[in-house]
DNA sequence: CATTTATTAGAACATTTGTGCTAATATTAT
DNA sequence: ATAATATTAGCACAAATGTTCTAATAAATG
């Protein structure tokens, strides 16, 4: 799908916003990439935002923005789930993570941790989680779930005697057999604390 | 020091990076904030630059980069520490880690937690900490320090009986009299963890 | 082999954009 | 008030830059 020549451009554009903080004109990919034409650098540039991996502004001047580079992105972060609202719904959002990293193929939100049932794993209270919605957790990892569509929660998943539950990091708490009132979100990736 | 004009001005860019993600041109600030010069805006950018609030290179469209506003950085994780060796010496450094922030006016390290004295404050072996080297680190507040120049450790910070001492956060570890071989380094402001 | 499709080049054009210079007008300090 | 400093405007120029059109060449396909 991307050719070399694309992948080159590509990389060199990501290296220069790495670098510069800015992007390179559409002359300085072709003399990067050892091509002589900018409209071939046109033509490659057009691919590759067609393909998702750049955008661009028309007209304007070192407007290329990179979705494969690191980049800076807001994870929403989700507070008190609203009862049969999507996830992402205005009524849950509490606010953005900022975020540094490939937007491509994931898809983060973030929950603020609220008490202390993961606390053996040290997960402590107001901490946040990143979440990717993209992975399902595995036995062993740990994962955030709905309950009842209204209410989120990190727990360690496992299987015990061929049922599925979640399980806290605290013995002050019970297992939650998973049943129909347990909706997967996906598997915790990441953990922020700020102090 | 820095007008009104130039604070204004500075928003503007900030915002104009983070929602677009590239910076504006000298005519597009001078439209934003209501002058009528492109002479006036080169004006305050000039003083922007000196002040290390901005910068810029020369005769390249679009090359303002912003220190104000939350950019990529990459943050020095240190491992091992080289005796003798300055902190941030080659010989210490084992990667880098994402940041993303504000630039001024902050001195950021992390280290890599090594062991579980810690433990009950949430601090896992391999989670990185990022450590505030211009924020000295108050009682109750965790620290990283410098034992015998040659080895970080990461500690609450308290005082006993008016001496003052590494605190670690496990029964099985001893408090450590602070005396002249320890170093200090800064403050725990925050932590990652990726699972 | 004939026909698409992908890639490259060249050149010309219209804007966009940074810069420099001069002068006018505020604002502040002496 | 006078002088120094800060801020603004206007304009013109040169360079940087995105875009478009046509045509040539290479690669892939049936």
């Amino acid at each position: 799908m991307v050719s070399k020549k694309q992948e080159e451009i590509l990389n060199y554009i990501n290296k220069t916003i790495n670098t510069k903080g800015y992007s390179p004109t559409v002359r300085e990919i072709c003399e990067a990439v050892g091509l002589k034409s900018t409209s071939t650098v046109q033509y490659h540039l057009k691919k590759l935002i067609n393909l998702g991996y750049l955008n661009k502004s028309d007209n304007i001047s070192r407007s290329i923005t990179s979705r494969t580079v690191n980049t800076q992105f807001g994870i929403p972060i989700l507070g008190e789930i609203s009862a049969g609202q999507p996830l992402l719904a205005e009524e849950n959002y509490i606010g953005e993570l900022p975020y540094f990293g490939k937007k491509i193929n994931t898809e983060l939100i973030a929950l603020k941790i609220n008490g202390d049932s993961m606390i053996d794993a040290g997960l402590y209270n107001d901490d946040l989680v990143v979440i990717d919605k993209s992975i399902i957790p595995s036995d062993g990892d740990i994962g955030a779930f709905l309950i009842h569509n209204t209410e989120a929660t990190v727990k360690y998943v496992g299987t015990i005697a061929d049922k599925r539950y979640l399980i806290p990091a605290n013995k002050n708490y019970s297992n939650i057999e998973v049943d129909e009132n347990i909706t997967q979100i996906g598997k915790v990736v990441s953990l922020f604390r700020d102090m």
